[in-house]
DNA sequence: GCCAACGTTGGC
DNA sequence: GCCAACGTTGGC
């Protein structure tokens, strides 16, 4: 099983806004990518993969757990390249487990053994990659 | 509001 | 295929 983790500004969704979606039993089209390194991290996500839900621009905090719960699709919100294709995909989430204490930025920034997490490396990538034990050691540091 | 980092576009 | 110009993301 992989790791990932996926930003989201939450004014404009938020992962209250998906544990509300889960809770009525939908899953969430994680659309909207239009970035080829975040893409073709999405098309090596599994089902039953785990992400970390971060909050960008308000909060700046990772909030919870979500998990992938359909493999990566066309996005039906993409337009087609000029040969017709479908060049943008995303795929399916729903909630799993908000963190008791969120884990902010800059805790990660300051934890030296998070220095080389891609959230903070590559700052701009909406979905990145987390390692196993950078995994175990943000769920600890969020209270699970 | 500014700026750094990075991706994309388009001229050559 | 290179590179300058420009646009976008996202932290500060």
């Amino acid at each position: 099983m992989a790791y990932w983790l996926m930003k989201s500004e939450p004014d404009v969704f938020s992962f209250d806004d998906l544990v509300a979606k889960t809770a009525k039993g939908e899953t969430e089209e994680w659309s909207g990518v239009r970035n080829y390194a975040a893409r073709n991290n999405m098309r090596e996500m599994k089902k039953g993969d785990e992400a970390f839900f971060y909050h960008s621009n308000i909060g700046k905090e990772i909030v919870g757990i979500m998990k992938i719960v359909e493999p990566a699709h066309p996005d039906s919100t993409a337009e087609l390249n000029a040969k017709g294709e479908v060049v943008w995909e995303c795929v399916d989430v729903q909630s799993v487990k908000p963190f008791p204490r969120p884990v902010s930025l800059a805790e990660i920034k300051a934890t030296p053994e998070l220095a080389e997490v891609e959230l903070v490396r590559l700052s701009r990538l909406s979905v990145s990659k987390v390692s196993e034990a950078e995994w175990k050691l943000i769920s600890k540091m969020g209270g699970l």
